[in-house]
DNA sequence: TTTCAATATTGACATATATCAATTTCTCAA
DNA sequence: TTGAGAAATTGATATATGTCAATATTGAAA
């Protein structure tokens, strides 16, 4: 626990307490900086800056220096990758509490991805070189952003061989099935993300993926209106998914 | 240094000293093993074991436990995507001195790829338990594992996303120039890959494979045999690959 | 050498998916 | 409320790439 002086500190964002971003009930997945001592937690988030972003901003672009990683406190945004000729591929959906490191932390320090704001988002930067320093003073830590790391790269690598084997049907399945499950948690959920945004997870146009929703709803597998989505035959969806 | 005693530990690999495997200077591109302080290295090594296989022989297997890492001592492997219906991605082709982790270490204790000879190999294979009591020992080694793995993991990405990003030509002159730049590192190279495995590594069939190879040698750009390249306009097969 | 199986090559064709253009629907600021 | 720009939808068409079948080539085994 950090005694009053210290929240103080904490500058621009007051209700940001290092309890409220980064404890280990909060963080997500994540039980990254849950194992630090209460000096080491402080010496790291000392120098923090916390961020307001809206709808569409880039929070990180890609192929810049990687100085600081990012912490969301509340929010939604998009983890994509810029190919050349604007096409975009939209690798993962990063929520509340989730802590992303650009993907080349403690590697290369570049940003191998764009992060953009999907809702309203406020975030906090974290800065690596003090990152750095705790790692070699703490291997539980560094184990810990071991394990974050890899998992992290998992996820993207897996969704992206599920775009390179899967036919079109089996994409958008994919798409839709991760948005109910992981992301709103909800039935009907309605979704911030553009057709297009849906596409670019889909791997797809976002013609082709109007198309093959309408086949879905028309097969009574979903229903869907301007920004709503409810899967009616979560079974059959999975199949299609399995079956690419 | 280790003295003659502990090199006979090493069993049935007489050659495959520790040094031979892991030193600083032999293992490729990782110093992983290198900051290791002798009884470290020991602990970790001691029971290790050597094996050889054969060309197209499996070494790991996807979706199997991951209980063992492997170090490649000589020879060469792909390391494979295998997707339903027999659809195979090779994302990496590794070489000697090499370490590979199979994609889960540290993580989900699973591996996420296959991993096959592509010539007569012999590689170690490590108790990833042993590795994990060092990381808690080690800092710096397990700062080590983390730039390994996140090299190893952004290297596919990297690979995966120009898959699904460009088009035929563009993915077929990246394998070329990867061949020729990474892997056997001469310009008429010889290879032991089949078309069959350059399509695989192209995201693509053999037969589109060979059609967009024939397109090059037309255009003057390569020659090539049935198991050799020259690539004779590196610059122009650049200009491809960057225009997707 | 001969033979056979694996691999490579070629061609004709099918199909998945992108592209382009036209139209509709929504949203939000004036 | 209106109107304009953005997003969504639809249709017609082009293109990239896969599939299938036939043939050719190679390399190893007998």
């Amino acid at each position: 626990m950090l005694d009053e002086k210290e929240k103080s500190r904490c500058g621009d964002c007051l209700e940001c307490k290092y309890e409220c971003c980064f404890s280990n009930q909060q963080c997500g997945d994540s039980h990254i900086f849950g194992i630090l001592a209460s000096d080491e937690l402080h010496m790291l988030m000392d120098n923090k800056r916390q961020i307001h972003f809206r709808p569409g901003e880039t929070i990180m672009k890609q192929n810049t220096p990687l100085t600081h990683l990012v912490c969301i406190k509340s929010g939604m945004a998009k983890v994509v990758s810029e190919g050349p000729k604007g096409k975009n591929l939209i690798l993962q959906i990063i929520k509340d509490h989730s802590i992303f490191t650009g993907g080349g932390a403690i590697t290369d320090d570049f940003r191998h991805f764009t992060v953009a704001a999907v809702t309203e988002i406020d975030c906090c930067f974290v800065d690596t070189s003090r990152l750095y320093s705790l790692l070699t003073k703490n291997s539980s830590f560094a184990i810990e952003l071991l394990k974050h790391c890899n998992t992290q790269h998992l996820k993207m690598l897996t969704s992206l061989i599920n775009l390179s084997h899967k036919y079109m049907p089996g994409r958008v399945a994919d798409t839709l099935l991760y948005l109910k499950n992981i992301i709103f948690e909800t039935n009907p959920y309605n979704f911030i993300l553009s057709k297009q945004e849906l596409a670019d997870m889909s791997g797809m146009t976002k013609e082709s993926f109007i198309r093959s929703l309408k086949e879905f709803e028309d097969s009574g597998l979903i229903r869907h209106t301007r920004n709503s989505i409810e899967i009616l035959k979560e079974s059959e969806l999975t199949e299609i998914s399995r079956n690419g």
